[in-house]
DNA sequence: CGCGCATGTAACCGGTTTGTCACCGACCCG
DNA sequence: CGGGTCGGTGACAAACCGGTTACATGCGCG
C-alpha cells in the first residue's frame, strides 16, 4: 500500500513517514509542490496525505492537478481555524482533512478508513504468481501453503518484488526502497535481508525458485 | 543515449547540447515545435527536453504531441515562478520540469535519472541491425538468437555503440561514457573490452561483422 | 535482569569481472 | 631496412560480487 507525503516541513513530513511506515504502509516523500504533482504520476500511490502550506504549489494545487488525472485519495493537513481553507479543499476534491497537530493514532485512523472506502482495505492481500502477500498480516504464504510470518524488513523487500513481479529490480532501487538510504547504501545488508527471505519462502534456499539473482538485482519468479 | 533539445533560443539550446553531448549523449537539435515533433517521430530519441516557450506550437503542445504516440520520457523547461505553467506540463505527461536558469550538473542529474527510471521501467529492448539489447536482463541476442549474458561494461559499450548504430564513435567518448574517465585514456582497456564482447557477439571474432574497427573508434554495423 | 527477535557487521569461499602485462603482426615513415 | 605506433590476442593477477556462516548490537518484554 503506497502513501504519498508531501510537506516542506522536514520534521512533520518524518514523522507523518515514520509513523505510516511503522503501520505497514510503504511511504514516498515530497519536499514541494512540484515533486509531489511528479511523484503521484510516476509512482501511483493509493493515498495522498498533503500540506496545504507548501511553498512554489500550494497543496490546493496540487490536489488540483492531481484530481485532474487520477481520484486517488487525498487527506489535507490544515491548521486550526482555517476553516476557509478546508471548505476550499474538499471543493478541490479531496476527501478528507486533518487539523495540526494530530496524534499519530488519528492519521493512521483517517487514513485507514479512507483505503477502505476507496475499496484499497489493507485486508487485501497482494499477489503475484505463487506468492500471495498479506500486508495486514505482515504474513506470506506461497502455493497457498501455511502463511510465514515476516519482519518489516523482510515485508517491504518482497512487497518491492512482487510490484514488479517477473522484473528486475535493480539493488540500488532495493536498497533505497527498503532503508531510505539515499545513494550507495551498504549492499551486505540486501545480500543478507535476501538470504534470510529466501530461508523463508524457498523450499530449497540453496537453489532458489522464486526470489531469483538477476542482473545487477533480484527479481521475483512469475509461474 | 538519444536526446531531442527544442529550443528557439539558440544559444541556450546549444548551451545544454553542449552539455549533454560532453556527457556521452547523442544529441539531436530542434529550434521550433514542429521540428520537435517530427524529429520524435524520426529519430526515436530516449529522452526529450523541451523549452514551454516557443513560437509555432508550444512546448505543451508539442508534449501532447509526443504522448499521443510513445511515452518517452519528457522534461520541460520553465520560467522560475511560472506555477501554473509546472501543474499544466506535469498533467500533459511531462515527466520532469526545469526552472530556468539551472545548472548544466542538475541538467544532467536529471536526466540520468530519467533514463534510469524509463531503462528500468521499460522491458522494450533496444534493437538496432541485428542486434537486439536487452538493457534490463543485460543481455543481447544477434539475429533473434539465444540472449547473451553481458557484463556491466560490455553492455554499457554495446549501449553506447547500439545509440549511435552506423555511425563511429570515438574511442575517447567510449572511454568517457563506459568509464568515466575524464580524458586521456586508457586504450588498453578499450581494445580489451572490445575483443571480450567481440567473442561473445560475433560469429567470427577474428573477422569482425557487426562491431568493426573504425577510424580512431569503433563503429556498429547496420545493414 | 535476561531472553528472544530483528537487524547490522565481519569474515570467508568460489566464481566472475576487470585491469595489467607481454607479445604479435600490420602499417607508416624516415 | 629499422624503429615507432596501433590494434588484436593470450595469460595472469587483482578486485569484486553474491552466498554463506558466525557473531555483535539493540530492543521489547516477561
Amino acid at each position: 500500500m503506497k502513501v504519498l507525503v508531501a510537506d516542506d516541513d522536514a520534521d512533520l513530513r518524518e514523522l507523518i513517514a515514520f509513523t505510516l511506515t511503522q503501520a505497514g504502509y510503504f511511504v514516498i516523500k515530497a519536499g514541494d509542490g512540484p515533486a509531489a504533482v511528479r511523484l503521484s504520476q510516476a509512482e501511483t500511490p493509493d493515498l495522498v496525505v498533503l500540506d496545504v502550506n507548501m511553498p512554489g504549489l500550494s497543496g490546493f494545487q496540487v490536489c488540483e492537478a492531481i484530481r485532474r488525472e487520477s481520484r486517488v485519495p487525498v487527506m489535507m493537513l490544515t491548521v486550526r481555524g482555517e476553516e476557509e481553507d478546508l471548505v476550499r479543499a474538499l471543493g478541490l476534491g479531496a476527501d478528507d482533512y486533518l487539523t495540526k497537530p494530530f496524534s499519530p493514532r488519528t492519521l493512521l485512523a483517517r487514513a485507514a478508513a479512507l483505503l477502505r472506502r476507496a475499496g484499497m482495505d489493507t485486508a487485501a492481500p497482494l499477489t503475484a504468481g505463487r506468492v500471495v502477500l498479506d500486508l495486514g498480516e505482515h504474513t506470506v504464504a506461497i502455493d497457498g501453503g501455511t502463511a510465514v510470518r515476516l519482519t518489516p524488513l523482510e515485508l517491504r523487500l518482497l512487497q518491492m518484488l512482487v510490484a514488479n513481479a517477473g522484473r528486475t529490480v535493480s539493488s540500488e532501487r532495493l536498497l533505497v526502497q527498503v532503508w531510505g538510504h539515499k545513494s550507495g547504501g551498504d549492499r551486505q545488508l540486501l545480500k543478507q535481508l535476501v538470504h534470510r527471505l529466501r530461508q523463508k519462502i524457498e523450499t530449497d534456499p540453496a537453489a532458489p525458485a522464486l526470489l531469483r539473482t538477476a542482473a545487477a538485482g533480484y527479481k521475483l519468479i512469475v509461474e
